[in-house]
DNA sequence: TTCAACCCTGACACCGGTGTCATAATGTGA
DNA sequence: TCACATTATGACACCGGTGTCAGGGTTGAA
């Protein structure tokens, strides 16, 4: 396989190369005639430039970032899915890069990422997508972001996120219409932004169904199976118990499950168990767990596509969307006897 | 933040900037003096060199790719784990590459993707590990590949694995030694070589302990868990009822427990269950799931590093290494009553 | 002392594209 | 028909590194 460069293509087509380059990049004040017949040598020497110099050329590297810190590999996964979604269409890729929200050395870390690899853009995942610190740096070092399910919107940057709220509102008025009054809650990771969201859709559905909220039924989690089972054996402790657990995903509704069983109790006849994302584990348990469905891949496929048009077009507009959550009932939720 | 270049560096430290790359690649034949000077410059600088630039002048992109079709989202995210642990060291990127085994278009795909990113190597992951038509490929075209969990070990490659057949052989011996006799077996995807040796493992055991092999206890799965709830289904209607089944991965194994217990059947009392990766459902449903613990995180990082050394000096020689698995017993499986 | 061998170093071309600017070709209005 | 604007094209430098090679300085053996 012999290497064909914009060279090869300007002396077979009998151009330059910098018409070559035109032509390569869409740009004005080609000849039509010129324009085809260069198109035509294209097709004919299978010819694909290499990105690698044209990221010299143009200081850039093709290339977006994705930066982690999630207990649940499962929304890595999806958000790796829609990010790739993205990607594949525009000629770009996708470099994964797992971090440290707390470390000291993150901001040293990202810079030296971004210094070292040239990314052209960043997609902040929870929970760095409301990590003010990170935020703020990117925008001081002028990198494009997109921030992916976070929980405000700024009026100048690329956002997409779900109603996490809304989905908790929704998923605790069901629980109350099966006759749910005693429904305990297991808060997320305290740096997530939608740990906050959820709790609130909570409260607010309890307040708008008259249920006194109780802070003895809340339980503080971080979105991981290991987390969850603490909470679970501090829930199913209380006297008198609750009859319904909503945990804040799937995970940690997976352990309140597992635990409960493992005690013999029946689920959903003796306590009723909803969880929030639709991970897989929600349809893989026996009962099926009731759930929110979050559109992660979606969100994260929108958030990147933008980005990449903003990293073509800076003075593209800024994009501020929020996609339905939306509610998902199995065998795990159940009228209260 | 000003870019700091070869030529700053080069002119700051009163040399020539082929010294500076001199001192940046280790190479010989430069006096210590000098050395010592670029290197306090590089610091003093905060110099990082262009890998983009450094690329272009040697063909190199710094990028692995990652390649898979694999039903099994944790597996893939434990292969990316191991895969970015070998990457980070060595300022390598890591390219996630999902595609299709069996689309016509996977040799023009991957031929693809190299040309237009320029990979540097390759990480093939079941099932790719053993598709014969793509190595092949890599080979002829003399890209740089290694396996990951390959069932053959060539000579002139780079493949780490674990030991499936002995794994299967010990999970089903540990049936075995719990006294079960009419142990039934779901294979995995026909086009994974794991499925083969999984299988062969599985009837060693059977015929070293002297319990003749029953094909009728044997179901077609292909890895994913909903392939588990119909194989699963078709071994609980047998008459009489196996006492355990051992399937080829955790998701099957689930979907069977999931199953069992639907249909009012206590686990492991009335009958155990085994899988095989030891995947993080394994311990997060009840009851957890006893299991072949593979070490694919380590598979995929030694796999990976040695890649990159490879790429490095082309005279490296091949990587031939088996694993051991290691078997974890949980509460799904137990004595026959 | 002499000369080859070796070590260090830098000048320069090159990787494969893109940006800038000059120039040739064409079009337009008076 | 001429002056001027506009379009099409190419020459050349440049992005930030690396490869090649030549030349000056040391060293060691003859």
């Amino acid at each position: 396989m012999k290497k064909v460069t914009i060279n090869s293509v300007a002396s077979y087509a009998g151009v330059s190369k910098k018409t070559v380059s035109r032509v390569l990049n869409n740009e004005p004040n080609v000849s039509d005639a010129t324009r085809e017949k260069v198109l035509k040598v294209f097709k004919e020497l299978d010819y694909t430039p290499n990105p690698i110099a044209r990221g010299l050329a143009q200081n850039r590297s093709f290339i977006i970032g994705c930066i982690y810190d999630n207990p649940s590999k499962s929304y890595i996964t999806r958000v790796q899915t829609g990010a790739l979604a993205a990607c594949q269409g525009n000629n770009y890729n996708l470099l994964i890069h797992p971090c440290d929200l707390r470390g000291d050395a993150l901001i040293s870390n990202i810079e030296h990422l971004l210094h070292s690899s040239r990314l052209d853009g960043l997609v902040l995942t929870p929970p760095f997508s409301d990590f003010k610190v990170l935020v703020d740096f990117l925008k001081r070092k002028k990198i494009p972001y997109a921030r992916v399910a976070s929980a405000v919107l700024e009026d100048d940057s690329i956002s997409v996120r779900s109603n996490d709220e809304q989905g908790a509102f929704e998923i605790t008025e069901h629980l109350i219409k099966l006759g749910h009054k005693a429904i305990a809650f297991i808060k997320g990771h305290p740096d997530h932004s939608a740990t906050e969201q959820r709790f609130k859709g909570y409260r607010r559905a309890l307040s708008t169904h008259g249920i006194e909220f109780n802070e003895r039924l809340v339980e503080e989690g971080n979105f991981s199976y290991h987390s969850g089972v603490d909470s679970a054996r501090s829930i199913l402790d209380l006297t008198p118990r609750p009859t319904a657990v909503f945990a804040s995903n799937d995970y940690m509704a997976a352990a309140v499950l597992k635990l409960a069983t493992q005690r013999q109790l029946k689920v959903p006849n003796d306590i009723s168990i909803a969880g929030f994302d639709n991970a897989p584990i929600a349809r893989h348990i026996w009962p099926g767990l009731t759930t929110i469905a979050q559109p992660v891949e979606e969100m994260t496929k929108q958030a990147v596509t933008k980005l990449i048009e903003h990293i073509g077009d800076p003075q593209e507009q800024p994009y501020q969307v929020t996609l339905e959550a939306r509610l998902i009932t199995r065998e795990s939720t159940a009228q209260v006897k």
